[in-house]
DNA sequence: TTGTATGCGTTATCAG
DNA sequence: CTGATAACGCATACAA
């Protein structure tokens, strides 16, 4: 009997022969089964001896299931490294997927070429589930999903096109507005709001809650779009507010970072915060605590949406009713305003 | 003929089947391979009607190949969270992969539970090689990818335990030593660094590299260890200097996160930057360009490493002689010092 | 308890 | 050009 040539790893195959037993025996011992002690005994050592690793792969296209679930940020990749939210999200995810014993692929999208591969992987088997945060409702990956009807969770605002999919997210709209009222309830005359990413149901959503709370005050001059949640945009759209209204008063940051980037164009300026002008953010990032004075902000529980993302496709691979969650997001208010 | 049951996707028998022709002819229009436009059409159709999408888990078993390569971070989740340099890494290999039509698979590895499942997940067959950012010599997962001799890349300083495995890295110790010497030439008397994850070969170099640049001026008193490239590590750090040393006037920060933290704590001590005390950072990551004055500081080519630790591996799958690469790290001299 | 045979969904080889 | 048939590495129902 050759052993197994050069470059080929060892198979049940190989253990099998090495120990003068079937191959069904082994795969019994592998997994859980009845069989004798020396049976077993002989069988582990001739594992040892051809160091014999399994092919889960193999396994998997019997067992019909990967015991892996994708985790796709739908994002530009400029936020993808800067935003500790996803980051968050991805740990949360990790660690209810770890304890139910699923590997979490982390898949990047960053082309075109990436989403027409991604799509080829997620469809070929290698996953029972996946996660997509920041799904655009007319993303070739979103739809790839609603297709194949593979288990899925949304997190972010649920596509109205895929009814079928669940999201764990959190009430934009609700938060938005209350915290623009706690900022309108220390008497700021001319509030005004950094829009990012209006293009995202996230981002349209916040600003729609900003203008509930303003109400007949609402003044669209006072508001500046700017295309990310991110420090760049605050800074920018910090500057539009200033010229168009030198005496605003207070400010809703769509984020943390944007926030902090507009505390920097106001200390530049020469305009306290909060004593010239309060400002608020979006997130409760570790953003938050780094700016000074410390920002008062949304808490969002990064973390637990992940969790609650998970868990969600783990439900759909038992078979139960998905339901969607929306997770409650307190003010944490802080010096900034 | 009957359709294929509800819950089970079409495979190439059943399109063979509605098409009345064989699964091999169907398997060469899926590939490229001499067909007939006719039974190519009548293939075509038949694969719209039952709506087949390949299984590429079953072909990757055949071909022996998954066309997936895995990347994980060997870090303590904060850092995974904070710097950018990695999420620059990732994107960068993932850009030189995609082009080479692989998969780029994230594994988050955050626990003990995550270690094991990583390594049965990379011995299993799912990737056809790995990139390994921050592997530590004693790490289980690195053990693994050794034994299985899995193609593989380390990034960052090559653990010595495995001189098989090949490396992308930049030179620590002559970065270090160059931006201070750089920092001591504006004049400085007083020195000192706030060395970052010592227990790691990028921090250990680092200091060596600061040490070797004071010679006899170096004193052991002006080093504050802290444990992470954080910023939080560098407020920290620099209470600390500014504590065992008020005339402190230079200071190298072994990351920019660091030097971010210690800016804020100059800044509230009421030392000028650079007046009364220079300082220098390490990375050019999105924190240089963000402080306050901005940060003189070394570029790290995080991208770039990123594409070569890709190419490492694609290499070694090509059966080419891997070979270590070390890439220059301009220093980018701003206003901080 | 153990061995045998069959199938998972593809590709590949080799006659027709 | 096309159709059987044998792998790929593993699990499992069934028979022994």
């Amino acid at each position: 009997m050759a052993p197994p040539s050069k470059h080929r790893r060892a198979t049940v195959h190989d253990v099998a022969a090495a120990a003068g037993i079937s191959r069904g025996t082994v795969s019994r011992v592998l997994n859980g089964g009845y069989v004798s002690a020396e049976a077993r005994a002989a069988i582990e050592a001739a594992i040892a001896e051809v160091g014999y690793v399994p092919n889960t792969a193999a396994r998997n296209l019997v067992m019909r299931r990967s015991q892996a679930v994708g985790f796709l940020a739908l994002e530009p990749h400029s936020l993808l490294l800067e935003d500790p939210n996803i980051g968050a999200i991805m740990l949360g995810a990790n660690e209810v997927l770890s304890v139910a014993d699923h590997q979490m692929v982390n898949l990047v999208v960053d082309s075109a070429r990436d989403t027409e591969r991604v799509a080829r992987y997620l469809s070929g088997g290698f996953v029972d589930g996946a996660i997509i945060v920041s799904a655009r409702t007319h993303d070739p990956i979103t739809r790839v999903i609603a297709e194949l009807k593979l288990p899925a969770t949304f997190v972010g605002h649920p596509p109205d096109l895929h009814r079928s999919i669940p999201f764990v997210g959190i009430d934009n709209v609700g938060s938005a507005r209350a915290i623009t009222e706690r900022l309108a309830a220390t008497g700021r005359r001319h509030i005004g709001m950094i829009a990012a990413a209006l293009d995202r149901d996230s981002g349209a959503d916040r600003l729609t809650g900003f203008r509930a709370a303003l109400g007949a005050r609402f003044d669209p001059r006072l508001v500046a779009e700017v295309p990310l949640y991110d420090y760049a945009s605050g800074v920018k759209g910090m500057r539009e507010l200033l010229e168009r209204e030198p005496g605003i008063d207070g400010v809703f940051a769509a984020s943390d970072a944007v926030a902090a980037g507009a505390m920097e164009v106001l200390r530049d300026a020469g305009r306290g915060v909060p004593s010239d002008v309060g400002i608020v953010g979006f997130d409760d990032s570790s953003w938050a605590s780094r700016t000074q004075p410390a920002l008062s902000t949304v808490h969002q529980p990064a973390r637990e949406i992940g969790r609650n993302a998970a868990e969600l496709v783990l439900r759909q691979l038992r078979d139960e009713g998905p339901a969607n969650v929306l997770l409650p997001t307190p003010i944490v208010w802080r010096a900034s305003a």
